[in-house]
DNA sequence: CCTAAATCTTTACAGTGGCAACTTACCGGC
DNA sequence: GCCGGTAAGTTGCCACTGTAAAGATTTAGG
């Protein structure tokens, strides 16, 4: 079904050129029609799709919650402890920035989406699982849960808006790369020797 | 010079007006024109204060940086250490949430104003104090630096955001207020009773 | 073959940002 | 007192964007 007339795999198209499109220039300087056009259909074309623009992102975040759920579960699976969901977390970041800004961003979106809201709890699930598996090692297991994923979600935004550049703290690694980076830091918090006692 | 012509005090109308409808609407649904309408001001009104849509953002990101940097210096000056350092910086986005989201997304700004340049450095200068305060008890300097700034961009920015409602991570907490979230759970980087060691 | 559905186009409209030219008000020097 | 410069604000214009309605094109299935 690609003959001139109809695209073929527009709803793939669209989204693809999107996540570039973000990745260069934000989500706020993505236009749907100038990727219309980009993509060679009317400025319409995508709305059959995607209902508006809200539904592009909409489509993109459902996309990344997906997959970072699935890259979550592979890195519980291969038992790396918590500090390896986090290396995923932050790799995933990494891989598909457009997905990552588009999904934490709540007003980009329509929360009520069912779709969304399903890949979203899907992949909260295997974050909170990746915590509990640190067990009776934790003892205020609320704050374990908001400081591993804050930590690593903190490295993810702060490198991908260049501010781990602009701040000059990149360079204090020397070339390293994001990986090691989160490895050395959130290290800090629960190391793969064991995480430190939380003290009353 | 408020005569029915002029407003008399245009500038600081508009960025007071533009942070709070960041707030409810995003960055996104920023309009300077609906914006200069509410003032009751003409469309291009704003242009002889700040350019541009982006000077309004860019004065936003600047006054923000200021006031982060002012905030972690009396927070340094009060001798809490480190976590309250980062309590600082967590309340700030808690007060402030149109100015420090637009703070960390370059797509909205232009990176090369010098206003912006030189207050962003000052903020980040006094981050950096923060964490080399904590002195010899960190082997891993760099380390340090990006877990401590991390885990408090992480908490601020997950909680701005909302995910960290919709996630229920903060049900977990049972109504406590944001710094005790963040205290409790930064705490478990460098907690008040010292930080762990960095084991090798 | 023929109808229904899916996909894409055309056309139209309101809202937005940016620019140029013009107007109004104040301010400092004479 | 007034006069010219400058800051502040207005009007009108253009290009671009998102959204909507109605029509065109193709495929798929009975």
């Amino acid at each position: 079904m690609a003959d001139g007339y109809h695209h073929g795999n527009l709803r793939a198209a669209v989204l693809e050129r999107a996540a570039r499109v973000i990745e260069e220039k934000g989500p706020y300087g993505f236009s749907l029609r100038s990727l219309a056009t980009d993509l060679g259909v009317s400025h319409t074309a995508p709305r059959h799709h995607f209902g508006d623009r809200q539904g592009v992102l909409n489509a993109l975040a459902t996309e990344g919650f997906a997959e970072l759920a699935e890259r979550l579960r592979a890195s519980a699976g291969d038992g790396g402890g918590f500090l390896e969901s986090g290396v995923a977390y932050v790799g995933f970041a990494e891989d598909r920035p457009a997905h990552f800004t588009v999904m934490f961003e709540p007003s980009l979106l329509d929360l009520d989406d069912a779709e969304l809201v399903a890949a979203r709890r899907s992949a909260f699930a295997e974050l909170r699982s990746g915590v509990r598996s640190l067990g009776e090692e934790v003892t205020d297991e609320p704050a374990a849960m908001v400081a591993g994923w804050s930590i690593v979600h903190g490295i993810a935004t702060l490198a991908l808006t260049g501010n781990l550049d602009r701040s000059g703290a990149r360079d204090l690694f020397e070339g390293a790369d994001l990986s090691t980076i989160t490895r050395r830091s959130a290290g800090l918090l629960f190391g793969p020797s064991g995480p430190p006692e939380s003290e009353g």
